[in-house]
DNA sequence: ATTAGGG
DNA sequence: CCCTAAT
């Protein structure tokens, strides 16, 4: 799935929620961290630079144009997620069996599983099959039929607004993994998973760091995709050359100001107050299966790595880049009140990017080209926007140093915001390097083929599932506890088994305040902490023995 | 290939 | 999730 969407979203700073930053620090994991400084650092710098530049309360053309202009923008909106089809889910549940059937155990291994039974206070399997009809209807919601919606009559610019977004167009992707993935639970009764049984025709290749290599297509598709993706961005799609032979060509390129309201009152100062900027055309590719949230994410990657990768500012008066940062504003012709109309400022990339995640889309001018061409014939796109570019390109070749803006933009069009497109010009016509500005490569770190696999958070079907399992496998047999209910799960390794228990015990010590993501029933907490405890204790148990061993051993000799 | 634990 | 070390 190509998405196809013009991106010249408009930033009106007001809309950024703004919260103290220790407190969304905390919020944070550790390696969104860094994005959100990123984010927050570029939020804050162009809030900082606004907020200077506006030296006094705003002419009051500004204010009230500024809502209006971005309303009459219009906006897009990803609905959040909504699972809207239920559909039941294969799941293999428990019938009764007694859990002294382990008769194929060893004795030790008899004593863990009802020492651990005991302290968990497992159900007998007649109440474990209540459980299971219970999970049954959970498993209902694991099909997810997810939708982008868009507001109609819009053009692809963002802000806090949510009026008026109704079906206009829908973007229905679809989680195949979620969607097909069957959970064994007590498949087999209660009885304990026998290693060498379950071994034999349930291997499956691993690469080097636990990634399964699918077993078939249906859940793979978006791996696939992925790397497909990637493909492209390193180097044989068209498309990209395009895109480095352009930026070469370029010496800047980037954001555009817009809405630029300046209000020379004093003689010998000026005030003005920078309302939004727009951000350029971002492509963005994804696949068909990639989730809504990795989309989501996609966005926010492009858009984050463009701004923190380290902006400047540049200044244009009457559509012409002011180089010299020298010369005063007076010598430069910003003195008087026609001049300031024409004064502009843009945003640049901190250096020339190269090309690495090209994830990243772009946003037809409106709505109903979104609608209309974001998913019929231009799933190729890269052909036809490599024309886009190419044309950009010269347009800039022709016009190097004196990148265009349309400098009545500002003073005319934010007036009347709502007249519609005509305050929607393409950033391309204006500044084509903006097109380039896909932020790519910064950290060389991944290399070629290998990128982080997608984050898919468990549901609480499967952290049922995985509760269930180690309930009954304990917390040192991952693979097991793969095998036994997440075989048929090709994402999750049982190294994600193994983390994902580590999450969940971590998340049940914690307070529910603090926990993020979708909530875990506190039920399933409860027996995380207890299979914790009762498999923990059991191990250091197990320790003291075979310490006890070795040192009967060692003082026998 | 698995397991365990840090990042 | 990723990466490594140790089995």
């Amino acid at each position: 799935m190509v998405i196809k969407r013009r991106f010249d979203h408009v930033f009106d700073f007001s809309s950024i929620p703004k919260a103290p930053r220790s407190t969304r620090r905390k919020v944070l994991s550790s390696k969104n961290d860094g994005v959100d400084d990123i984010r927050t650092t570029a939020f804050d710098l162009l809030a900082s630079l606004a907020g200077k530049l506006l030296e006094e309360s705003q002419s009051s053309s500004t204010s009230s144009s500024t809502n209006a202009f971005v309303e009459g923008k219009g906006n897009i909106k990803q609905e959040d997620v909504e699972d809207d089809d239920v559909k039941p889910c294969e799941s293999e549940l428990a019938s009764k069996s007694p859990p002294s059937d382990i008769t194929s155990e060893t004795p030790l291994e008899q004593t863990r599983v009802s020492d651990c039974e005991r302290g968990l206070g497992l159900k007998p399997c007649g109440n474990k099959k209540e459980d299971c009809d219970d999970i049954t209807e959970e498993t209902g919601v694991d099909i997810e039929k997810r939708e982008v919606k868009t507001p109609p009559g819009t053009d692809g610019v963002l802000n806090g607004s949510s009026e008026g977004y109704r079906n206009q167009s829908k973007l229905v992707c679809r989680d195949d993994d979620e969607n097909y993935c069957k959970y064994h639970r007590f498949s087999d009764g209660c009885r304990r998973s026998n290693r060498p049984l379950t071994r034999v025709g349930h291997r499956r290749m691993m690469t080097k760091y636990g990634r399964a290599v699918p077993r078939d297509s249906r859940t793979d598709g978006c791996v696939k995709a992925l790397y497909r993706k990637r493909k492209l961005c390193y180097g044989y799609n068209p498309w990209r050359h395009e895109t480095v032979h352009r930026k070469r060509r370029l010496s800047d390129g980037g954001v555009s100001s817009e809405s630029v309201t300046i209000s020379p009152e004093k003689r010998g100062s000026v005030k003005l107050s920078i309302n939004s900027f727009r951000i350029p055309e971002l492509f963005i590719e994804v696949p068909d299966t990639a989730t809504v949230g990795s989309l989501k994410r996609t966005v926010m990657e492009a858009v984050t790595a463009l701004l923190g990768d380290g902006i400047r500012i540049g200044v244009l008066v009457q559509g012409k880049k002011v180089r010299d940062d020298n010369n005063t504003l007076s010598q430069t012709g910003l003195s008087c009140r026609e001049n300031l109309s024409n004064l502009g400022f843009t945003l640049e990339p901190g250096h020339v990017p190269l090309c690495s995640e090209s994830h990243v889309i772009s946003m037809p001018t409106d709505s109903t080209d979104f609608s209309e061409r974001s998913f019929d014939s231009r799933i190729p796109f890269h052909l036809q926007d490599a024309d886009h570019l190419i044309s950009s390109g010269n347009c800039v070749e022709n016009n190097q140093e004196l990148v265009p803006y349309q400098s009545d933009v500002s003073a005319d069009e934010q007036q009347q915001p709502s007249s519609d497109s005509r305050a929607l010009v393409p950033v391309s016509a204006l500044e084509p390097e903006a097109l380039a500005i896909v932020p790519l490569n910064e950290k060389p770190k991944r290399t070629e083929v290998s990128q982080r696999r997608t984050r898919r958070p468990f549901s609480v079907t499967e952290v049922e599932a995985l509760v269930a399992a180690v309930e009954e496998l304990g917390t040192g047999r991952w693979r097991d506890v793969k095998l036994r209910s997440f075989d048929d799960a090709s994402h999750r390794t049982y190294v994600d088994l193994k983390d994902k228990w580590k999450t969940l015990v971590h998340t049940a010590s914690i307070t529910p305040q603090q926990r993020r993501g979708e909530p875990v029933p506190q039920e399933l907490l409860d027996r995380v902490l207890a299979a914790h405890r009762c498999w923990s204790q059991h191990q250091m148990k197990q320790n003291g023995k075979l310490q006890a061993a070795a040192i009967m051993v060692g003082s026998s000799m």
